[in-house]
DNA sequence: TTATTATTAGTAATTATTCCTATTAACTAA
DNA sequence: TTAGTTAATAGGAATAATTACTAATAATAA
C-alpha cells in the first residue's frame, strides 16, 4: 500500500521547526501561538493536523503527562523525563532502560513491546533548594 | 493544616468499590455507567470528584496512557503496564524498577522524586497469535 | 433532635480536540 | 511555463471530556 504523496508547506515546516527547537515541551495550543508570530493566518486546526502527522513519521514525539494535556518533544532519540510537581519543568533524561529488562518483561507476557514511556514525577533540585 | 473532614457517603464508597473490583482500568465514563446499576441517581460529577478524591488520599490511581482518556486504576501497589495497541487490553504488570536505578536518577538531577509511571506499549500475545 | 456544612444531582460552562467545507497552493506532466 | 489534479489550508462549527455552579440533601457533631 503506498502512503499517501505528502506536499512540503510553509505551515507543516513552521510547526516542525518550533517543535524541534522547544526547549520546553510545548502543548499545540503553545505551538500555534508561536507559529502565529511567523505565519500570522496559520489555523489551530493546521497546526494539530501537522503536529499529528509528525509524530506519525517519527519526526516529533507525543508525550503526556499526567494532569497536563498532551505536548511535543522534538527529541526524538531513546529517552526519558522527569516532571517536577512544584514548578511543571520537564527535563530530558538522556537514559533507557537495559534491553534486558525490556526482553523480559516481553517474554514474560509474550507480547512484543514496541516501545515505552518512562516518566518521573517529583521535586526538582530547583524547588527543592528554594524550599529548604 | 487540618485537612478537610470528610464524610463518607453511598456514592464515595460504591466509586471506590467499582473501581478497586473492575479487572479493566474504567474510565469516568464507565464507573458512571456501572455506577447507575446500583445508584440510579448517581450523577456524573459525583463520579469525577470522588475520583480525584479517592486518588489523592491514594485509595486508587490515575493511569494516563497515550491516545486515551484518563483511566482509574484500583491496584495501589506500584506497578507498571502494558498496552496493546491492537485490542486496547491494559495489562498490570507487578514489577518495579530496582531502586537503584531510580536512587541513580535522582542523585544525577539534584531532584527529589516520589514516583513514575511506566508503561510499554506494543502488540499483546492474543493479537500477536492472530495476526500470524 | 437540631444545627452545621460537606456532599450531591443536575445542568451550564469550559477546555481540548476534531470535523467540515470552500478555497488555496504544491506538485505533475505536457 | 502552464494547466490540471488534489493535498493542504483557514476558519469556524461540532464534539468529547472535564469542571464549575447552585439549590437541595444528608452525614456528622453537639
Amino acid at each position: 500500500m503506498p502512503s499517501t504523496p505528502r506536499r512540503s508547506t510553509k505551515q507543516r515546516s513552521i510547526v516542525l521547526e518550533i517543535v524541534a527547537r522547544a526547549k520546553t515541551h510545548p502543548t499545540a495550543e503553545e505551538v500555534f501561538t508561536i507559529a502565529r508570530k511567523k505565519l500570522p493566518e496559520i489555523s489551530l486546526a493546521t497546526v494539530y493536523r501537522n503536529l499529528h502527522l509528525l509524530a506519525e513519521e517519527g519526526k516529533i514525539r507525543e508525550v503526556q503527562f499526567e494532569g497536563s494535556t498532551l505536548r511535543y518533544d522534538g527529541m526524538t532519540m531513546e529517552h526519558e523525563h522527569f516532571c517536577c510537581r512544584s514548578c511543571g519543568v520537564v527535563e530530558d533524561l538522556p537514559v533507557s532502560l537495559p534491553a534486558a529488562t525490556v526482553a523480559s518483561i516481553q517474554s514474560q507476557l509474550g507480547a512484543i513491546i514496541e516501545r515505552y514511556s518512562l516518566d518521573y514525577y517529583g521535586v526538582c533540585q530547583r524547588c527543592k533548594e528554594s524550599a529548604a
